[in-house]
DNA sequence: GAAATGACCAAAATGTTCATTTAGTCAAAA
DNA sequence: TTTTGACTAAATGAACATTTTGGTCATTTC
């Protein structure tokens, strides 16, 4: 990756984490970059493309930290339940998500609207892998994985976020107790 | 109930559902009820206390339905189920509630979503009574009521509505079906 | 001559003005 | 006493002016 792209990045992503993406101009992005404006069309064919990027890389980072979040020696509950509380933990502390997902709430910008709705179809996504290969491996009962881990995904944002909207926060402890003894009851052979 | 009061109510109650709480005036539903608009305000203190009556009574006409789906000889599970199949298929039939939901999406006219708010409580308090019913009768285990019927309620949109959104709809069997096999198992004793 | 630039432009966003509409009031009528 | 609709102050939004901004491209730089 060339130095100047890498820039460019690294620019965008800290406005757009200061000041969101519609309060970031193309003019301020490339005077934190110090390039002219014109470089940033050279790699990105418009704001949204950087948009775009600059979360696919943060998706990339999501999964690689629930990744390691797994241990093969666990049982499936165990890791499914430790990737999700990683990507949770994730979205509620890292700057860019926190301030995109503001944004979409107080503003609605459509372009953060569409692509924080990647970010969620590609955690699912992520999570219908894991609970395919404990299919495979037999560690659970046959079901539909898509719509299994749509659930497991929607029950955490119940209880992660949406909970603490009209009630005191649970636990991590609280929250791994109720996905367990609700939803992965249900999964276990 | 005097019957001017009536009158006021069914026709605000068919111009909500038809244009929207936003685009009903107040001239509108005094022409409609057939009263001077002065009238309307020796009923009620204002256009959001109108709107609040209204929804007041859909809460007491959907409570009302769901009780009558539930049957005493059947077992709590069925009976949270039948009581939740008919709370969404009200949610989504009767044109009020629809127009209503539309315009918070749409629009987001807070009147109106305070008062969708305060559906999704009410109903929250709902199964919430019926599960502190089954409790007290042994039927399940011990559980956290409020938290339970908060955890019912969103898988219950999330099967109902938000699946939907990305996928084809599910019938009401197969919600039946992962409603049980998914939450309800944890409940079991 | 390949890469980088910033002045430039069309289009979108934003600010401003002002006529219209509307929730709510109240003196008069019924 | 109850009902009413003309009235008012505030909100809304249409129309217009101004500014900002995403994206381009002729020119410059190395």
């Amino acid at each position: 990756m060339s130095d100047k792209r890498k820039q460019i990045i690294e620019a965008a992503a800290k406005s757009f984490s200061l000041f969101g993406y519609k309060a970031t101009t193309m003019d301020q992005v490339a005077k934190m970059a110090n390039v002219g404006k014109g470089t940033i069309y050279t790699f990105f064919k418009s704001k949204e493309e950087l948009l775009e990027d600059i979360v696919s890389s943060i998706i990339s980072e999501i999964k690689h930290e629930a990744d390691a979040a797994i241990d093969q020696r666990l049982s499936f509950n165990e890791n499914v339940q430790r990737a999700l509380q990683r990507i949770f933990t994730f979205r509620k502390e890292h700057e860019l998500t926190i301030k995109l997902l503001q944004e979409v709430r107080d503003i609605g910008t459509p372009a953060v609207r569409d692509v924080m709705k990647r970010l969620d179809r590609e955690m699912i996504a992520y999570v219908r892998e894991k609970i395919e290969e404990a299919m495979a491996k037999g560690e659970i009962r046959s079901c539909d994985a898509e719509l299994t881990a749509f659930l497991m995904f929607k029950m955490y944002i119940a209880l992660h976020v949406d909970w603490e909207k009209e009630h005191e926060p649970l636990s991590q402890q609280k929250i791994a107790e109720l996905f367990d003894s609700y939803l992965l009851k249900g999964l276990s052979r």
